[in-house]
DNA sequence: AATGTGACTGACT
DNA sequence: AAGTCAGCCACAT
């Protein structure tokens, strides 16, 4: 199984993978960001299914604050209750829909 | 080789 | 607000 698109050299991949962690690592308790985010300031803006591949299956998923990625909708993942009782924990606002109220909690990576 | 399925997105209705 | 559809990719059947 690998977690890094196809067209990827060897140290692209173990790149792409870096960023996407470090990036989820660094969101501020109480925001979100999305999948396409990451990808983009990764490097590979078209790859934001591989984004959530990669939280899927990255091993040190439980040390990371993965809760607070979601899609641009501001959607759960699908499968993963818990996530919302998570954000919802940290004073994350979600609308009558059930999504994350993006406009006040989405957060970006600087520079 | 062909088709279906996602922790996705954008542009439509 | 909620569906649908087309792109998007890697993988499983």
């Amino acid at each position: 199984m690998r977690d890094y698109p196809d067209k990827m050299l060897p140290a692209q991949a173990l790149a792409f993978q870096r960023d996407v962690l470090n990036i989820v690592s660094q969101i501020p308790r109480g925001h979100v960001t999305t999948y396409g985010i990451i990808a983009a300031w990764a490097g590979w803006p078209t790859h934001s299914r591989m984004v959530g591949r990669t939280l899927r299956y990255a091993p040190e998923a439980a040390s990371l604050p993965c809760h607070r990625v979601v899609n641009k909708q501001g959607r759960t993942a699908p499968g993963w209750s818990r996530q919302q009782a998570l954000l919802k924990e940290e004073n994350v606002t979600f609308k009558a829909n059930g999504h994350v109220d993006m406009q006040r909690h989405l957060w970006e990576p600087l520079l």
